[in-house]
Formats: C-alpha cells, structure tokens, sequence
DNA sequence: TCAGTTGTTTTGAGTGATTCAAAACAACTG
DNA sequence: CAGTTGTTTTGAATCACTCAAAACAACTGA
C-alpha cells in the first residue's frame, strides 16, 4: 500500500469518528502504525521528524482523542508511561519485560480459558478482561543467565 | 484474634523476612490489613490515626519495602495510583470501575499462578498472569441507569 | 546493659508523566 | 469565503512518587 493510500484510510477514519484532519493527528497515526508499543516522547520524537515544531501538548491531545476513538489502543502498564499501539480491535494482550519493561503482543490465550470468566463480579457489569504477562524477555534472560 | 495477637505475628512476619520491627513497619500493616485496596495516602491517614507524626515519606517507604518482601502486595490499575492490599499469596485478581475507579477481588478460577499460559511468548519466559477485568460497580451502574 | 553498627525515618527538595486553561489558530459548514 | 466549532499552542500546574542526606532507633555481641 502506497503512502498515500494509507494518509486517505488515515483521514477516512478521523471523519468516520468525527475528528477533523489535521496534519499532526495524520503525524501521530503515522508515527504509532507498525511501530509496536511507543510512549507520548517516542511518538513525539518520531511526528517532529516530519512535521517539526508539533508541540508534546499536542501529541498528548491528539494520543487522547485517537484513543477514545479506537483509533488507536493505549496500554498502561505498571512501571511504565502509557504506551500506544495502533494494533487495535483484536483483544490481544501484552508481555512486559520486569527487568526492562521491554512490552511484546501476546496472541488470544490458549487453554484455561475460565479464568477470564469470574465467578463472583461483586455486583460489577464486567465489560473486558485485561491481561498482562510478566516476565523475563530474551535479552534480560541471557544477560541474567550470563 | 486479640490486637496482641495480631501484632506478634506481625513482628515475626517482619523478622522472617529480615526487616527491623518498627511502629511505622506495625502500623501500616495494621492500617492495611483487612481493608480492602488503599493507597498510600489513605494508608498514610489511618496510620496518622494511631502514630501521630509519621511522614508520607515513611509510608512510601514502608509500604516499597513490605511489598517488596511479600508482606503486601501492590497493584496499579491504570488511572489509579498504587494500590495495597494484604491479601497476599492467592494470585487473585481485580475488578475495576470504569466510571469510579472502585477495586475489588476476584478469585482465580484456576489454581496457581500463572494461571493462563500464552501461546507464542515472543521469547519471553513468564512467571506471572495479571488479570484486570473493567467494568461499571453496583453502584456506578444504579446512576447510569437512573 | 550499653556502645557500635546498620537499617529506618524524617526532612526537604526534585522528577517524570500528565493535565489544565486560555489564547491563537485552522478545519469544516453553509 | 465568513462564521462556527474544534484543535493546537503556550505556559503553568498537578499528582504520585523518588532521591539524598542527616537524625535517629533497632538489633548485635561484648
């Protein structure tokens, strides 16, 4: 797929979600798209590149309304800045690194599927599961191993 | 159990793990104990209750250093600050208001932890699965519906 | 039981990540 | 293309927490 095209599917879905197009939410998609797990600075540095002088407010604003768009998927994990992600839509989950808080995906969970099903919700109407797996990424290992 | 009781197997807890038994160290694992999900300000205003004096300072530093030895335990949902709870040793989950941030237990359907084993692991070797489930609490959904 | 050592608490300052507010500005509507 | 509304910028403020050094208290063992 061309640049191009991707800037059009780009715009068609800030209007299908009713946000105008404005260069730095066409930046900030860009920057996040296949880019795996970024926080504000990292989507910051990468949308200044192409369009210099876009304010980290603005990256904040625009990280805001993508997400409550669906736009994009922000991750918070425990340790870290929120990360955004433009995998989005699949329920997939996450892999956080306790020693470098490196983040990988995780495909859908295989086996034990129950515990995502709570028997006792406390009164509460349970809209998603959020799961995140923590452990030791390849790097970590070997240099713990080593 | 008298009060007595609970501070002697408090005191012991401590030891084992190799900490000094101080009043800051007893008072907030009595302020936590039994009180579902605090942070360390609502720690801090109980342990304030019985220890006049005692700095937020200290309870940071008290709560880093029991949880770090297993006495508490720590969660940060997103949106929330650090969370602590002396329910320990389950591996039992939380359910999160979306709409007031309101915490509660969930037990594991499936014994020990890690209780959900991914498929691809990207390398990664896990020791723990964190499950948060979000959704509206009883009360939140009663306004809401209103 | 008390002096010494080591770990803990306090005080005070500092930080990172994020949010708030208001003014300047640009995208869409008719 | 003027008007309206939503965005972006600028600048300041906040929250939750961490860092560092000095004062202090718990445990050790003589």
């Amino acid at each position: 797929m061309s640049t191009d095209e991707h800037r059009d599917e780009a715009e068609a879905h800030l209007r299908a979600a009713g946000l105008k197009v404005t260069a730095p939410r066409l930046a900030v998609l860009d920057a996040v798209t296949g880019n795996g797990h970024l926080d504000a600075d990292a989507v910051h540095a990468r949308v200044v590149a192409t369009l210099p002088g876009t304010s980290l407010q603005s990256v904040y604003n625009v990280l805001g309304a993508l997400n409550d768009a669906g736009l994009l998927r922000r991750i918070e994990p425990a340790g870290s800045p929120a990360l955004y992600e433009s995998r989005i839509g699949d329920n997939h989950h996450h892999v956080v690194c306790t020693r470098c808080h490196a983040v990988a995906d995780v495909d859908c969970v295989v086996g034990h599927a129950p515990c995502l099903v709570p028997g006792d919700t406390n009164g509460f109407a349970i809209h998603t599961a959020e799961v995140t797996f923590w452990g030791l990424c390849a790097d970590c290992r070997r240099e713990a191993a080593g």
